[in-house]
DNA sequence: CCATGCGGGGGCT
DNA sequence: AGCCCCCGCATGG
């Protein structure tokens, strides 16, 4: 594994090794002769499946940059947790740098409610907490399963993958709002495309993108703005940066008020969620949209890290163009289609419970294929390409792509780090950062450390 | 204190 | 039946 960390990074993209492989969080054998992990992704978004070691102490504590809560699925091998949103100014102020503020929402509900009775540490208006919408118009739901010596994460199902389990929000259409009033956001829907059409979710997400590019054209993307909240650096990752790589995309959807939910989102709920706006966007525009980001990623660390702060914001223009994408297309695309095979695995591994797993003993064949049908999305000619090939072969066969140019790519971005990087613990700690677009260095010292403790 | 998990239970579709 | 969510309880840092 360990090896692998740097191919990890490819994770971000799109195609991470558990998206190469065909399998769904529910089928009752999964791939079991794995030999290579993701690297552990804090901000996922969209329907992205990953494969971690049971060793990763990260996918061990089925930690998320998102604000996630366990959900009860009644199912106990399957660990189910939806995305709690973010917590935003009730006035959509805006910091010194231009950001918006953007807490994690404290995952316990006490503490969650606490929170939101604190004021905005920078106007004393009430904090609001927006709710994700990302999943149809439900929270993002997030699955984990341990399975014998990996862990199978997966946002979403796939039968949802019509719509896309961003986190975003899905009003944040770029345009709108970019000022936003304070209050009102309109939210509008996006418009993003449904995906409902057949048309697969070819990129809803490009679509959320660009637009959420058009704000900001270029710099923006990166990200930056966000605000997200962002860890503490322990690892230093803290970095806020938007996502793009990261999770990418992450773009949770939250909406901002429930009072508006649905409206925004249009009856095609599909849509709506896609709007991702993909962190990078434009700070100050949605601040909630925004938020989406918000949610943080801290995922940012890698970026972080890799690029070094990013001191260059210029940079990042560039990056971000691309690689949000990225990972969004393939995402999708792979996953779907194919149902997994029914693998068999030596052994099965039933888990009690999160963590508990047994093993028992199973039939099994020993090949297996994974539909390769199901990868076809043509937009994605990274994942293509990987796909493919890891189509064609069994799954531990698959190498990984460094090949891969997408990885490649991805890895520009992120380099370093992290498989092993735990988040530490920390995590708690999110401060939001803000960035505007540009600012953002200052920011990360800023004062504003909107930790748990109170403002 | 709070993050996490577990699991009962209610409500909806 | 599934899914979502609320709630309390327990554990652990």
């Amino acid at each position: 594994m360990s090896k692998s960390s740097d191919q990890f990074d490819s994770s971000d993209c799109v195609c991470s090794f558990g998206m190469k492989l065909t399998w769904d969080i529910n089928d009752p054998k999964l791939p079991q002769d794995t030999k290579q992990y993701d690297a552990f992704q804090e901000w996922t978004d969209g329907y992205v499946r990953y494969i971690y070691s049971s060793e990763d102490k990260n996918a061990q504590r089925h930690l998320s940059g998102w604000a996630m809560r366990n959900t009860n699925n009644h199912n106990c091998q399957i660990l189910k947790k939806s995305c709690l949103g973010v917590v935003v100014c009730s006035r959509n102020c805006s910091l010194p740098d231009g950001s918006k503020l953007q807490l994690r929402p404290a995952i316990c509900d006490k503490a969650r409610q606490k929170q939101q009775k604190k004021l905005c540490p920078n106007c004393n208006s009430a904090l609001e907490l927006i709710p994700c919408r990302g999943h149809s118009g439900y929270p993002v739901t997030n699955f984990w399963r341990v399975d014998g010596k990996a862990i199978f994460f997966q946002p979403g199902r796939y039968h949802d993958m019509a719509f896309p389990n961003i986190h975003q929000l899905t009003m944040e259409g770029p345009e709108r709002f970019s000022i936003i009033a304070e209050s009102n956001f309109p939210i509008q829907t996006q418009h993003y495309p449904p995906f409902q059409n057949t048309e697969p979710y070819k990129f809803p997400y490009d679509t959320h993108t660009t637009a959420a590019m058009a704000d900001a054209p270029s710099s923006l993307q990166k990200p930056a703005n966000h605000r997200l909240y962002m860890t503490r650096p322990p690892c230093g990752y803290d970095f806020a940066v938007p996502g793009y790589l990261g999770s990418g995309p992450y773009p949770t959807a939250l909406y901002k008020d429930p009072s508006s939910p649905q409206t925004e989102t249009e009856p095609n709920k599909s849509g709506s969620s896609l709007s991702g706006v993909p962190h990078g966007t434009s700070p100050l525009g949605s601040h909630e949209r925004s938020y989406t980001e918000t949610t943080g990623k801290h995922h940012g660390w890698k970026q972080i890290l890799s690029k070094g702060a990013y001191g260059e914001r210029g940079d990042y223009s560039q990056l971000p163009t691309n690689t949000n994408h990225h990972y969004y297309n393939s995402d999708y695309p792979c996953r779907y289609t194919g149902p997994a095979p029914a693998t068999p695995a030596a052994l099965q591994t039933i888990i009690t419970t999160t963590t508990k797993v047994s093993y028992q003993p199973c039939p099994k064949p020993s090949v297996v294929k994974y539909g390769e049908n199901i990868y076809d999305v043509k937009g994605l000619s990274n994942c293509n390409s990987i796909l493919e090939d890891a189509s064609s072969n069994s799954y531990s066969d698959l190498k990984i792509p460094e090949d891969s140019g997408v990885i490649k790519s991805a890895l520009s971005y992120q380099d370093t780090l992290p498989a092993k990087i735990e988040r530490s613990e920390n995590f708690e700690g999110y401060r939001y950062s803000s960035y505007s677009s540009n600012s953002y260095p200052e920011r990360m010292s800023h004062p504003f450390r909107y930790d748990s403790g109170e403002y």
